[in-house]
RNA sequence: UGCCCUGUAGCUCAGUGGUAGAGCAGGUGACUGUUAAUCACUUGGUCGUUGGUUCGAAUCCAACCGGGGCAGCCA
């Protein structure tokens, strides 16, 4: 007999025989002469509940049948003649096959996220971190169907870098070497020569640069993958490890860039809600009421887009007192952000063109002399989710920029001949996938939208 | 990295200077097509740790260790 999925049961049509479903006990009710399981096989969010008569094989043996032990049920799927579903199985055979005693830690009732946290492997055993974790996969298989349609290549960059894309923040090191003696160069210091990589070597921070060689190549790309930062941050927004997607496009412009961050947005965000539609609404629901009214707003509108300069505008004439000066010349602030989404445009809001001063050497300078192309989309709740620029595609004001920023020709040798030989204007950005996941859930924490979550001080499991 | 909050039963929490409590979970029994089942009974605690103040500390103070939030950095 072949195991049958909830999800598919609770499609059928009819009444069958000869269904096995395996799972793991929710909960148990008895009576006298039968109980009731509830049993969960992780397909969704559905349980199935399970009828067991005292004629049923198994029935005898079934005291060790608790919540969180895994049973094997064969039996007819039949029309409920209880209130609360329309499917149920009489079982005509249950079986134990993995125990779970007293000290399982998850009860019948609601537990705090942070609780749940500590026992991360058991947790996606819940209502909530199941469907989580159920739409991550559904979000993640939108992001690839969105830039297949679009006829985007899949980059797999490495994870494994030498290059640190300045200004996207520390870096971890990789290395080899023995911490207690490293070999060290005639100055004193360590020397990374010796190394297994033959010299210093991190965890990447963003396959942007090398995401736009191949950009440069095949025209469109994408890259969708880890990335790890060792910023000492404590937020609900930040992870040490987490997953980004980095389109890049050639022959592109910003305007061009904007569009396709918020189709992109846009775009998934439709795809999860028609195929995770049982699991969303339990965010609808349980997690936060205004939810679906505010991913219904983001579709049916257009991103409101301002530049920098009159983002500062509009913040200065809003005649709030902010705890941070506004400024032109000055990066906006949490508070500025939140403003512009959450009170003034009520929206996603695209902002472009900003100061010069504020950005990475690779970013496009605009004629202004002042500003660069760049442009940052900010979303209500959760502030930045996608950041991106048209990049520097003449060579004169690439070396130009580096040099301003101390970058070294030499470490960049192979990005700066993207702007030697047949350089293109070109344009990408990077868009956080948890952060997406949060907003489209609107789970609070970053640590509950990734199975594991690495945070400073943290990585167990 | 800075600022703030917090730590009491397995979980969620009350107790704010005078002999440790509730709900849920767990256990036992009853009962019923139940569904966060219900009803009765019941087990369960070095009050995060160490030190201090006090006749007396879960309660006040300090340090340390956990947990959480906000800000900065960013995605």
């Amino acid at each position: 007999m072949k195991r049958l999925l909830i999800a598919d049961l609770m499609r059928s049509e009819g009444e069958r025989n000869e269904v096995l479903l395996q799972g793991w006990v929710r909960t148990r009710r008895d009576s006298k002469t039968f109980f009731f399981l509830e049993v969960n096989d992780g397909s969704c969010l559905k349980s199935m509940q399970v009828v067991v008569n005292e004629d049923a094989e198994g029935y005898a043996d079934s005291k060790g049948v608790t919540t969180g032990a895994s049973v094997s049920v064969k039996g007819r799927l039949v029309r409920s003649q209880g209130k609360g579903q329309m499917w149920e199985i009489q079982a005509e055979s249950l079986e134990l096959v993995g125990g779970a005693d007293e000290s399982f830690p998850l009860q019948k009732k609601r537990h705090s996220n942070e609780y749940l946290r500590e026992i991360a492997h058991l947790r996606p055993r819940t209502n909530l971190f199941g469907a989580v974790f159920r739409i991550r996969s559904k979000l993640a298989f939108a992001i690839h169907r969105f830039f297949n349609d679009r006829q985007f290549f899949y980059v797999h960059t490495p994870i494994v870098t030498a290059s640190d894309c300045e200004g996207a923040g520390e870096l971890f090191r990789v290395s080899t070497l023995d911490p207690k003696s490293p070999p060290l160069t005639e100055d004193g210091e360590v020397d990374f020569k010796e190394d297994f990589f033959g010299r210093a070597a991190y965890l990447t921070v963003s396959g942007q640069l090398e995401g736009e060689t191949y950009a440069t190549a095949l025209g469109n790309i994408y890259t969708f993958g880890p990335t790890f930062r060792a910023e000492n941050s404590h937020t609900s927004r930040h992870a040490s490890e987490f997953w980004m997607i980095e389109p890049e496009m050639a022959f592109c412009d910003l305007a061009a860039d904007m569009d396709l961050a918020e189709d992109f947005v846009k775009s998934v965000i439709a795809e999860v809600m028609e195929t995770c539609a049982e699991d969303l609404s339990l965010f609808f629901n349980f997690v936060d009421k205004e939810l679906k009214q505010r991913l219904e707003f983001v579709l049916s509108r257009p991103f409101q887009r301002v530049t920098y300069t009159e983002a500062v505008e509009i913040l200065l004439a809003s005649g709030k007192t902010f705890d941070n000066r506004v400024e032109w010349g000055v990066n906006l602030q949490s508070e500025h952000e939140r403003y512009l989404t959450e009170e003034h445009f009520k929206s996603p809001v695209t902002v472009y063109d900003y100061p010069k001063n504020l950005k990475p050497f690779y970013m496009r300078a605009n004629d202004d002399g002042k500003t660069v192309a760049a442009m940052d989309v900010l979303v209500p709740g959760i502030g930045e989710i996608v950041g991106g620029s048209q990049r520097e595609e003449r060579l004169e004001l690439l070396l130009e920029n580096m040099k301003a920023h101390g970058i070294s020709e030499e470490d960049y040798w192979w990005y700066v001949d993207l702007r030697r030989y047949g350089s293109v204007p070109h344009a990408g950005f990077g868009l956080g996938f948890e952060r997406l996941l949060m907003f489209i859930t609107g789970v609070g924490n970053i640590r509950d939208v990734i199975p594991y979550p690495r945070v400073p001080g943290h990585a167990e499991f």
